[in-house]
DNA sequence: AAATAATGTGTTTAAATTACACATTAAATT
DNA sequence: AATTTAATGTGTAATTTAAACACATTATTT
């Protein structure tokens, strides 16, 4: 049974059997989580997903989820399945909502805690353990298994709003970026186009990038500036952002 | 075991004992809802609570919550929640978070889903069915059995923030009101003092109040107009607001 | 009849957001 | 080596939005 145990990333990983030992025909409420994987790739917006082992959603992608340990916490629950599957420690971890439809699951009632996380895909490129996963862009999908294009909406939604509020965005980047690179990653999640003057006015006001002195390498054209993002500026200034900016 | 009935407001309230049977000392996961019910009485935004039944926590006042039987939704047992200790129906309802930390009941493994609802006090009034339950003002309460003050903050604080963005205002109020009556629920939520006339000028250009020719009664000075919300002529007018006010 | 305590109403000022154009740089091409 | 290309980097004006502000009116109370 799967502990909190971080250090085998293969081991652990629960399927459809383990599940339905746990549920099966009884009266019982069995807890998941699940977990939107986000990426940000090619100027687009991408979401992990691993092909279902369920006859029932043959060849439906599902997004990656595992049953809770009743001696696990959740959140540890969450950054077990995303050390499991992406090798990543440290992840931008964020909980949506928790998803309890009776029929939501063929097994039986299996209520889960769906989680966000924002990874760095060029970290994460190299270290791909199953080759059942894929990154899908967000705005191609149209079917999931079980009820989890529903979870994708409701974290894409909640991603939208938080991102407008919260320095979630560095999360998705290398720790080096350009101003043009982090303009992309706003107008993926946000699906819009922004004015290049005003969004670096922005950002430069907020004080928070700080200037590293060195140039994008191997770009087809006249290289950028690169950035790091400093959290502990960040955490200084916050507080006047309150309901404004961040 | 308490289904989704809701004709009976009496029955079916789980104890303590209920609880330990489901999860004594076995390894398993038992989940409850509690609900933060708010309310909004002398300018000052309440919260319902009950004296806990555990000793652990005696005198201690708690949320009130259940377990969610493996038949049923999960919202549906926050209705029945509702229903049962206020006789309210129809009740505004909305998921907050969910609360699963290994220690947080003394009697095991019990992951709750937190909602918070709004409800009418004067509505309410004539229906207290438990002399053990109370309104307590939100920024009085220091303290709360099991993880409770947790989420009530965390509960407050989302309606904090969709209350600046939905129409939530009205599920806290009578079906006729006053504009000063809305301006002081937004003030008590918000824990600020806003400008009369901006405030005025702001929700009639909204233009989903509707004047029904009627005045304040018993009011111990000049009486104001009374208002509805209209439900539909928000939801047609939304759109444009998205990201502006509503 | 006078005093009280609230309602009801527009305009002015400040702040924030948006719109907008051209010189510069390094790479790629000829 | 010179030219073309495709991006970076920068400031100001116009518009929109939010904030500040005062006095006449009405019903109740004294």
């Amino acid at each position: 049974m799967a502990k909190t145990n971080h250090t085998n990333q293969q081991t652990n990983i629960k399927t459809l059997s383990t599940i339905q030992t746990e549920v099966e025909s009884i009266n019982r409420i069995a807890l998941s989580v699940d977990c939107v994987i986000f990426g940000f790739d090619e100027n687009k917006l991408k979401v992990l997903l691993i092909r279902s082992d369920l006859k029932k959603f043959q060849g439906k992608w599902s997004l990656l989820g595992d049953l809770v340990d009743p001696k696990e916490e959740l959140d540890s629950a969450a950054n077990r399945i995303l050390k499991q599957r992406t090798g990543l420690d440290d992840v931008y971890l964020e909980q949506v909502k928790t998803f309890g439809c009776l029929d939501r699951h063929p097994a039986g009632r299996v209520v889960t805690v769906a989680y966000y996380s924002l990874i760095n895909i060029q970290h994460h490129k190299l270290k791909i353990l199953d080759n059942e996963l894929h990154w899908h862009d967000v705005n191609d999908i149209t079917e999931l298994a079980f009820d989890h294009k529903q979870i994708l909406d409701c974290s894409f939604e909640q991603l939208q709003r938080r991102v407008q509020e919260h320095p979630l965005a560095f999360s998705l980047l290398p720790k080096k970026f350009s101003l043009r690179e982090l303009q992309n990653v706003y107008e993926a999640i946000l699906d819009t186009k922004m004015d290049r003057r005003n969004f670096r006015k922005k950002f430069f006001a907020m004080d928070f990038l700080v200037d590293i002195d060195q140039m994008e390498q191997d770009v087809p054209h006249r290289p950028g500036k690169l950035y790091n993002f400093n959290y502990n500026k960040y955490e200084k200034k916050k507080k006047k952002w309150v309901g404004i900016d961040f």
